[in-house]
DNA sequence: TACTCAGATTAAGGATTTGTTAAGACCCTG
DNA sequence: CAGGGTCTTAACAAATCCTTAATCTGAGTA
């Protein structure tokens, strides 16, 4: 899996064999993890942290799940991050009281890491979908299709690569702007990703080979852009 | 549709004294009824309760209505479900919106059990009768039927293991759209089975063997798609 | 003309993703 | 409970994509 940006986890659960286990099984799917092992704790660090999910045990001491959800849903940095609860099956709350203060989603343990971490993806990817930018960009006869993957160059419809098709897509996004190579890396390839900026250059190059040397202009010394004509 | 078995009923409503009246009202009539209180919820029931009607209202906090019916229209099992939406004369959202995203039809509230009774009696005998869902979807020399779990490849019949056929006519509905393994696994397998992305691969091989490689392709990095060509 | 610098091009390897096969688990049905 | 079919996993092979590094071009300039 290419890494993205990496989504930022929080996990709050006083018993520290769980802990652990979501800390290894979060890391290893490429989130960036912090723990706490009580709400109170939970509450101060996502304060700083700005996790975009908090998994939140219910029962534990010095501030239980359900208070700390609500003074993490009070906090306006945190209107868009997920907030689920871990719980015994045994354990009284209910499902209810959970939405009541705010609650995403509702996990019971045991946990299975597998589970977990496939509901978890499934989270994002459902946050993503609703704010998808425009997926189809026409510019005179190139038309760029995100839902496809595809492109179609005078009529003639042509498959990219992931990487080839992201760098169009985004120059395409922003026509008339110039971006750097280090923007470029920034956006397509992600935050946490090194690699040389001249590698750039090799995708712009096969991206013109494949839809011809017009669309994308050098501007030298600065870097590249897509030119609305 | 089994005329002996009771239809199934899903109620979606985030007021519990409305979802109690309609509970009460339609086991009366002699439906199974399950309830959820918001849209999450009830998209998740509803992949394993497989309603035959969804009543779903359209304000609600986590999911609203319209959000849960295109998730309710996504899947696969769903497709002869009818969904109503229900909504207070004085919300803002328009008749259109809700048949944007598929719904069968439309009920202001406050609801007379009544008459809402007779107009879902009404829906059940109008879908024995004309049972004609476009269940079938043909592509060239390909023949994708539902209701026989049957594919027809350049006039030779060949019967798809469940699975199988699900993924095929889950893309094949969704033409030229690239989706996700994870994406896939959502759809047919549901959000609460937890199978290894990989395992959507050896059923993509599997189907390719039986009807051509020409179909499904893959776009390296992304998913994979059905192509209407 | 020769030099320099930035970008263009190319090819090779390394890395990653997908294809393919097979084995075991599971579930029906006879 | 045996046999056939289905589903999932694991392991290895194949494909292809990505990155790097090395070399080439061409414009600007001394």
């Amino acid at each position: 899996m290419g890494k993205k940006a990496a989504y930022k986890v929080l996990v709050v659960d006083d018993e520290e064999p769980i802990l652990e286990l979501l800390k290894y099984n979060l890391e290893k799917e490429g989130y960036e993890v912090k723990a706490a092992l009580n709400g109170h704790l939970g509450v101060d660090i996502a304060r700083k942290f700005k996790p975009d999910l908090v998994l939140l045990d219910i029962m534990m001491p010095h501030m239980d799940g359900v208070e700390a959800c609500r003074q993490l849903r009070a906090m306006p940095d945190l209107v868009d991050t997920f907030i689920v609860f871990l719980t015994a099956r045994s354990e009284e709350y209910s499902e209810v009281a959970a939405f009541d203060v705010g609650a995403d989603d509702y996990i019971t343990k045991p946990i299975k890491p597998r589970a977990l971490m496939s509901r978890i993806s499934a989270l994002f990817r459902r946050d993503t979908k609703g704010k998808t930018t425009t997926s189809q960009i026409t510019v005179g006869d190139l038309i760029i299709d995100r839902s496809s993957y595809t492109i179609k160059v005078k009529g003639k419809e042509i498959n990219l690569p992931k990487k080839e098709f992201e760098l169009l897509f985004f120059l395409a996004q922003n026509p008339n702007k110039v971006f750097s190579r280090d923007d470029l890396l920034q956006n397509i390839w992600g935050s946490d990703v090194y690699v040389l900026a001249r590698t750039v250059d090799v995708h712009i190059r096969k991206v013109r080979e494949k839809i011809g040397d017009d669309y994308i202009t050098t501007v030298k010394g600065v870097g590249y852009k897509f030119n609305l004509i």
